[in-house]
DNA sequence: ACTTCGCCGTACGTGGCCGTATGGATAAAT
DNA sequence: ATTTATCCATACGGCCACGTACGGCGAAGT
């Protein structure tokens, strides 16, 4: 039993139980088979647990984006990252949990780094096909927000998305032409 | 003392504990200056509080839905949508909470009642921009999906967002001209 | 004056979780 | 073989919140 065990299985807990309330020891150590004994050995306090569980996640999300290596086209990029947004958001709502407890000063720093690297290679992208800095940032931003509130609806009210892979396919082609219009 | 008191004060707390782990009786008694025995005799237990507290929620977001007649032009209702987005969401967590905790049955039935009122609202509202049904409804998920994102960020990682009246007006015309655009 | 009823305060039991104290078990070091 | 370090289990106290039991108290009816 490691560290990165526990960690891992408060991310585990988190996606399950929707948000940082999820992460609670002595479930945590019902769960791995363990006892909290095992728990304060690795951990000082619930709040290092915390810390180093958003830590992974931070890592991944980060992994991610450079995983996209900058050299495919940037058209086909944001359509990934539009349909991507479907599956994923749909099984993992620790985005969406962490997003709701942004007052949380450790999460709120997850999320600007996060955030921020991702914006980083939207802009980047959007660069890519041609705007200047500050068009690339406005449209980044657009970007982000309708893949932040795709991912909200998907998990909360997917009945009012677009049903059937024919009518998502319109959609992601509507909102990719709308980025890249002009 | 009443029921809509306690379901008042509920909604309060929601809004600054940022979700319902913060509707509790007994720290909503002290700061109403009551005691349990009073919830206890207007509420049979706390699933009926969060149930008052959420049907009070939806029943605001609806009327706010029919306050904007559907006389005013509709590019200027777009406007005023995504200009309150700005002010409102930054004070008003309790959306988000919400969609943070869609799992959650209660909060899921109200999530999809205000949602689908206002999908309904913008979709007849492209459609008086002259855009059949099926474009209209397209239309109205991406600005929906654009007014969540923003109202996500604007909480969770405002840095990321254009700051200034100027940036924020130069944005705010560069999402309107993309859905009403073609 | 006495009862009834709506409304609320107090006290208690219960359960879940945090953090600590302490001891046991195993393996490496000397 | 003894010590030491590492890792974990058990037991405990304390906090906080839910839900229940019960008693009190004022107003209205008779």
């Amino acid at each position: 039993m490691t560290a990165a065990d526990w960690a891992e299985a408060a991310l585990d807990a988190m996606r399950e139980g929707g948000g940082l309330a999820a992460i609670a020891i002595e479930p945590l150590a019902s769960r791995l088979g363990a006892t909290k004994g095992s728990f304060y050995w690795h951990f000082p306090n619930r709040e290092a647990l915390i810390e180093a569980a958003l830590a992974r996640w931070v890592e991944r999300r980060v992994a991610e984006i450079t995983a996209n290596g900058p050299s495919e086209d940037p058209v086909a990029r944001l359509r990934a990252l539009f349909q991507r947004t479907v599956d994923e958001a749909a099984e993992d709502p620790t985005e969406l949990a962490l997003l709701a407890q942004a007052d949380h000063p450790q999460v709120a720093a997850a999320l600007r780094r996060v955030t921020a690297r991702r914006m980083d290679c939207l802009t980047e992208l959007f660069r890519a096909l041609g705007l200047p800095e500050a068009d690339a940032r406005r449209r980044g931003v657009q970007a982000y927000c309708g893949y932040l509130g795709r991912a909200q609806l998907t998990r909360a009210v997917p009945e009012v998305l677009p049903q059937g892979d024919e009518e998502r396919r319109r959609y992601v082609d509507s909102v990719i032409a709308s980025l890249t219009a002009r």
